[in-house]
DNA sequence: ACAAAGCTGACACAAGCCTGACACGGCCGA
DNA sequence: TCGGCCGTGTCAGGCTTGTGTCAGCTTTGT
């Protein structure tokens, strides 16, 4: 998917779209309206994240411009603060609209949501060998029984899901466990997949250690 | 079926006619509500989709002023949930509401069931475990016993039976609670589940806490 | 065989959640 | 108009539990 974030705070800019890369997305960012109309012009984009206050406008007079000739799916970040903000966004054309500060996990669920809801019906869960993971349930089946799992093992579970057979190093999973300025050891991640590998018992699923690189999780019996 | 959207959003509007004119509907779009009596008064309709906030006046108003010579269903679309918008929209006669922004899924079911309630068919209840939901009536009867919740109390009991299995962070939940520019703490979110769970204690229904990531609604026993 | 890397049981703590009590305000009846 | 009631949202204090660290052990690669 293609998105378009327009956001003038650098800071928080390169933190989504870094956040964002790590699902496979591609991301353009544009400073500001001026820059946002050029890659609109540029390229076509699956979903646009807007925040309203910019350096050379406001974002919701940008929507209301571009809504006639644009199709695209629309999610406003705006700030609490701003409570005449997030008044009519969705009047104007939003599709959703999401507060700072956020959890980029709940960015990347609206994100999924509001494309869900573009595209039509499209049940979420995840068949993981011969169990069925449900991310937005937070469940995993597996025959009979259902297990809950806990937030942590969820995200964990989401991220080797969405990248199965692939090597996820310890610093990635950490970007996509933690936030930024949580301070966190890498031995908290092993925590995890030692957890996570607890639950999966019994499935034909797991999670192998790459040693040096990072774990890498595979379906099917060894 | 055919069906009149009363909506100025354009965007919104042009969505919603290409969805339902997938089902095979015939739908017209009135973009304020001196054009919807044009259109009502050159076609027979079906079922009405009603936005509450149009350029021209206020959407209940024009609901209250034509109930009385039309027998059409109304499904009124109001902006986030605004206690007395769904209120004043059922006492005003219109059949069913749904908030914005809205699954198109959910729409169409909501179409569905209005068209069905017509057809002098089952009321629009929700079995919930061994308990039965009624949204618009706002009781819950389980057995013998009926309990009349109070409006948040059905509001989030709907957002629960809608999204069963679900999990649905607080501030999900805020969002079909609460207007935009209600500042409410999550807190009240806690205050609510706890009061439900007070009412629904005994079905074999309950909302389960996910620790940081929010709750969750399952029917059936442990 | 040695060091580096990974695993894991136990633990302490704070974030997160729950709840009783309360204050506020709208509504209705007197 | 007044007063009481009911629904609502806040707050503070207490409690629960998920979480991340640590220490010591095991495994792996060279």
């Amino acid at each position: 998917m293609r998105y378009l974030l327009v956001e003038d705070n650098r800071e928080l800019a390169d933190a989504i779209v870094n956040r964002l890369a790590l699902d496979g997305h591609a991301v353009d960012h544009a400073a500001s309206l001026a820059d946002a109309e050029d890659c609109l012009a540029a390229a076509q984009y699956d979903l646009i994240l807007l925040d309203v206050m910019l350096p050379d406008g406001d974002g919701r007079d940008f929507l209301t411009r571009s809504r006639a000739h644009l199709e695209t799916p629309v999610i406003v970040l705006t700030a609490r603060s701003q409570v005449s903000d997030r008044v009519g966004a969705l009047d104007q054309g939003a599709d959703d609209y999401i507060t700072k500060p956020f959890d980029f996990s709940e960015l990347e669920a609206r994100c999924r949501a509001v494309l869900r809801r573009r595209g039509g019906e499209a049940r979420n869960e995840i068949a993981l060998g011969n169990a069925i993971f449900d991310p937005l349930a937070g469940t995993l089946r597996h025959g009979e029984q259902t297990i809950d799992l806990r937030n942590r093992e969820i995200r964990l579970l989401e991220v080797f899901a969405r990248h199965r057979g692939q090597i996820l190093s310890k610093s990635q999973l950490m970007d996509r466990l933690f936030s930024y300025d949580a301070e966190v050891t890498e031995n908290a991640i092993e925590v995890y997949v030692g957890r996570l590998r607890r639950r999966i018992d019994g499935m034909d699923l797991r999670i192998e250690t790459v040693r040096g690189l990072g774990y890498r999780m595979e379906t099917g019996e060894a």
